[in-house]
DNA sequence: GCCACTTCATTGGTCTCGCCAACGTTGGTC
DNA sequence: GACCAACGTTGGCGAGACCAATGAAGTGGC
């Protein structure tokens, strides 16, 4: 038998490699089932930024959704050709453009809402609805711990 | 101010946004002190699975540790070429290498279980060590509930 | 009003990681 | 001897998270 496929101690009891392993589980998810709903992981991050707190800037988007500039610019293009977005210029700020979702972009974001609640489910299949608010809470935890000690831009708001 | 960097609340509470902020955050220490010392996550991955199981071929290497074989000869090499690791042929079936460890691999290998122990305690600052056990016991459910789901090779052992 | 600093969108890279297809070689079975 | 499975290797792909540089445009201090 020349399949086994036990992990080195060293890692089946580390945070990073758990943290890992099911990131990477839950990453096939995503990039599968939204690839099958013509989307990927960014597109989503976007829409759902910009439906929840109204047009905004590329720049403004980056920072709520994690996604670095320079991706922003790539994902809204494709976004813009699906015509699920619109990029129009700021008449106060003439540097800035002002990201607005489409009627089509909003009913694209609710069937994606619709898949990732599914891979939700799939993914914390093995937990009680209790075990699965208290991962909830504690990775939380962890990234408002982080979140908080990465300045990363914008350090002093003055 | 224009830095909000508060998140949609749609992506707030997902366990799958949560587990990829921590990985993505978990990623950045390990590639970064890695690098520090002149390795990467393959590397560990692959010198933690010789060291704990003895010599082995690159197929089971690959199969212990989840890095495909295409990877395993990339990483290997790079190990090899750092004198950490030794590639002999297999008497016993030519189409296999044996995989060796070398004292240095084994040196680097404990080395590089201080930087991970550092970056455990690092990533897990927020939490008191009854949560820490908790998040291990909670990922752990999640990670081997998906294994045993997932095939992906040798799946009738004859 | 001018100059320095910052912000913005954009371009064009890099790196890791996970994965897949194909090849030639070798072993094991029928 | 024919077939199929496993092995190592090469070469490629895409997603995600980055970083550096550029030109245009706003902002503050003096």
């Amino acid at each position: 038998m020349t399949g086994d496929r036990t992990p080195p101690m060293r890692l089946k009891g580390a945070p990073s490699w758990l943290i890992n392993q099911v990131s990477a589980h839950s990453h096939r998810l995503v990039t599968e089932r939204f690839a099958a709903a013509d989307a990927r992981g960014y597109h989503y991050r976007l829409l759902a930024a910009l439906a929840e707190f109204g047009p905004g800037s590329q720049a403004e988007l980056g920072r709520r959704t994690g996604v670095d500039r320079s991706d922003v610019v790539a994902a809204l293009n494709e976004l813009a050709e699906k015509k699920l977005v619109e990029r129009s210029p700021d008449p106060t700020d003439r540097r800035r453009n002002i990201i607005t979702v489409t009627p089509e972009g909003r009913d694209h974001l609710s069937h994606l809402d619709g898949v990732l609640a599914q891979i939700q489910e799939d993914l914390c299949a093995p937990l009680s609805p209790p075990e699965r608010e208290e991962l909830i809470r504690l990775l939380t935890r962890i990234v408002d711990h982080h979140v908080r000690a990465r300045p990363s831009e914008s350090p002093g708001a003055k």
